[in-house]
DNA sequence: AAGTATACCAACCGCCATAAA
DNA sequence: GTTTATGGCGGTTGGTATACT
């Protein structure tokens, strides 16, 4: 009982590999590669199991990899695609070229205990205090998050409404959507998607006024109230929540929002303190930019940053 | 200086999806 | 259709280095 079903030959070494071990596998890899995991301790002369040599090799000796501190990019990569897609860490590190999973892992969460142990610096105004007391019982948003994947459309509302006790729902929508068959009038189609999912002309903004109240529009309340938003759930994987409070779309075709968010903390920050938007492409799997420039052939799911004072 | 607590991170474990038998 | 083997993934652990008392 007990071994794991790879590993049940009897005298597999564990624990940390030696220089020598390292050697037996560099060598056997890059004369032979491997097509098959399970047979390469055996013909590389190793005490180990196959999945210890596939681990050894791809988080340590492959020789694409990178070592050392994350850059700041690397950094602010990691924190917005965790924003968007939880601990899904091999997605994560399938963007950031050289860097493992594991490593990726490591670093998550030793710097997440460094922010739970030392929490919540100055970047919080008063507003987003406020918006993140009325939402104290919002504990785990990545995991809400990942289920509200798994629920049919009837009930995504209800969950919503659990997970985004707000006054102001949150906003979200798939702009990949929104701009079907734009063809290049991305400008007129986005005015117009706004316009019939929200009632929100996009040079309409939402304001706080000095007693930290949010004005908005009277078509944006309105589309708020008739329960509209967001229209479009489906495709929410990699969103995260954020809450406009304004928009504009200048003639170039490049949108701006400026928002609220959640931070990992899954306190409500002002997103101007990051400006940046990531931009999901879909077709191509990967981050498209950090500024919006919708084309009718990348447009995917919006995306948004972490501020960089985290 | 010595003992203790904490941080770090390489490696392991169990689970899952897929492919092969 | 069922079983078995394998690779991939995320959660977790435990050994070691470092910081603290």
């Amino acid at each position: 009982m007990g071994h794991h079903s790879c590993c049940n030959q009897q005298k597999v070494k564990r624990g940390l590999w030696s220089p020598e071990e390292d050697e037996k596998l560099i060598r056997y890899i890059t004369t032979h590669g491997y097509g098959c995991w399970s047979e390469v301790p055996e013909k590389a002369g190793l005490q180990r199991c196959g999945k210890s040599c596939r681990l050894r090799w791809i988080n340590y000796l492959r020789p694409d990899i990178r070592r050392g501190r994350f850059t700041p990019e690397e950094e602010k990569l990691i924190i917005s695609l965790h924003g968007a897609v939880g601990n899904r860490w091999a997605h994560i590190a399938s963007h950031l070229p050289g860097r493992t999973d594991n490593e990726i892992k490591n670093y998550w969460n030793s710097w997440i205990k460094k922010k739970i142990r030392k929490p919540s610096s100055a970047s919080s105004t008063n507003i987003t205090t406020s918006i993140s007391e009325q939402n104290s019982q919002f504990t785990n948003a990545q995991n809400q998050q990942m289920d509200f994947l798994n629920q049919d459309l009837a009930t995504k509302r209800q969950i919503q409404d659990t997970l985004f006790p707000l006054p102001c729902p949150p906003f979200m929508f798939d702009i990949g959507l929104a701009l079907e068959g734009a063809n290049g009038n991305v400008d007129g189609k986005m005015d117009q998607f706004l316009q019939e999912n929200t009632g929100l002309m996009n040079t309409e903004t939402w304001q706080v006024n000095q007693n930290q109240e949010m004005i908005q529009p009277t078509s944006f309340t309105s589309a708020l109230d008739s329960n509209c938003l967001p229209p479009l759930m489906e495709n929410i994987e990699s969103m995260v929540p954020i809450e406009v409070q304004s928009c504009s779309i200048n003639v170039e075709g490049k949108m701006t929002l400026d928002c609220l968010q959640r931070n990992e903390l899954n306190e409500w920050v002002d997103i101007q303190q990051c400006p940046n938007f990531y931009f999901w492409d879909q077709a191509a799997g990967h981050l498209g930019g950090h500024d919006i420039y919708p084309t009718s052939s990348n447009m995917g799911t919006i995306l948004s940053s972490y501020p960089s004072s985290l």
